[in-house]
DNA sequence: CAAAATATTCGACCATCATCGAAGTGTGGA
DNA sequence: TCCACACTTCGATGATGGTCGAATATTTTG
């Protein structure tokens, strides 16, 4: 066949628990085997044969720390590859109020690999694109020069950014809101801001993202980005709680 | 669990039997079952099992004329999926010349669903920007004055396309040449154009596409664009075959 | 109407692979 | 050194699912 391995990409990432452990994977942080065991509901036993595997398949990679082993996702194509699989997916049945609620804190705010997405990702982007801080280009995104006043300002070192050979800024789409927001370097740089200045946090045991009460406070001021009320009120936290 | 049948999606796509005949609907056409059957090298009723389950995931769509059943991909997400798993796929091991040649053929041309894709079509993008007859805007492209003149004169009903409900044209992203072309409704329509015209034609059993003698005179004198020499001689056609 | 072509369903066979118990390797701490 | 912990490898088991032969619609052709 003339055919590149497709196939084995799409049958690793076709299997229950391989597919719950990437799903988790793309919150972008490095996981523990053992965690991405109990994710996925498996012995350490099963999920370190998977954990190979998808290595084998150059999906994962993994980083020795003392007598734990890290893995993390091997690109940030992969993590697009399972966006776009997650956009084709059919709706899915919701079994559960629990689950319920997750999928909307899902749709309102998660990390995508390792950048914002969700309802409050598309809301960013769109806000800074009308600020006049961003531009789109192409499939990327360029910083024009207000945004080159405007990103050390806020803290944000795009020099530094630059010297990587990663992609600066890209577009992504995400499947729950078919929109685009800021992906790549300045994305993740981005992110990573907000989480220093504790304007968001990771919910535990997911990539759900909340937005704290400053958060919503200094978006709001400093950006004059605005939520859904309704979704508001519930997804406040004033103190990290489990 | 709180994640969506990507499962089943992936695990759709990750059989070899399946991948084969997705990657020969990815030309954009519709082909009737036994096509497919003859392209993934098994029995009519291993194929009709696997469409049906592909019918059955989301991935395809089929059409009943005569007695015929035509299938195609059943969106354009399908096949960014589809190519956004290319991306990551481990570069592909070349087994044969003859296979060599094919893997040449699709990078140089090629359709991509409905549109064309590959060098040709990268090339033939680019000319158009930098002519002034499209515009890059975010990720879909928009018609310039200049071009609201030059696509009648070609034989394009503009008007038309933007009655129909498709997206009017887009960027679609090709994994050989890493670059952006034009998608989309006008992409189509172009490509179809092209089709009449003679200036390019299919490679009977694949998604390959040829430019023809003329396509390749006609290209450079009417547009101004120009290809790699050493590939040119290798696939100028002079009659239209099959 | 008969014969050929297209595509489906049913049933059986068989290979693949996910899973876990048991045992092994290597690290960290007392 | 001894033990606890994280993770891996090996081997056996069981289930899932791809495959094709045979039979069944349905439509086109002669």
């Amino acid at each position: 066949m003339a055919t590149p391995n497709i196939v084995e990409v799409a049958s690793l990432i076709g299997d229950e628990s391989r597919a719950a452990m990437l799903m988790n994977l793309l919150g972008g942080r490095a996981l523990p085997a053992s965690e991405l065991a109990r994710a996925a509901r498996v012995t350490p036993q099963t999920a370190s044969s998977h954990l190979a595997k998808m290595v084998e398949g150059g999906l994962l990679v993994h980083e020795a720390y003392g007598r734990h082993r890290y893995y993390r996702l091997a690109s940030e194509e992969v993590g697009q590859a399972l966006e776009a699989l997650n956009a084709i997916a059919l709706p899915k049945p919701v079994r559960s109020l629990r689950e319920s609620d997750q999928s909307k804190a899902l749709h309102f705010a998660r990390t995508c690999y390792d950048h914002l997405a969700g309802e409050v990702g598309v809301a960013l982007t769109d806000r800074m694109l009308e600020l006049g801080l961003i531009r789109a280009e192409g499939r990327d995104y360029v910083v024009t020069t207000d945004g080159a006043k405007w990103f050390p300002d806020f803290g944000i070192d795009l020099d530094g950014i630059r010297r990587g050979r990663r992609h600066f800024a890209r577009e992504c789409l995400d499947w729950s809101e078919r929109r685009h927001h800021l992906a790549g370097a300045l994305g993740a740089a981005l992110t990573n801001r907000l989480f220093d200045l504790g304007w968001i946090e990771r919910v535990p045991g997911g990539r759900a993202v909340r937005v704290t009460r400053t958060g919503f406070a200094r978006l709001e001021s400093d950006l004059g980005a605005t939520f859904e009320e309704s979704r508001k009120g519930a997804k406040i936290s004033e103190s990290p709680s489990v």
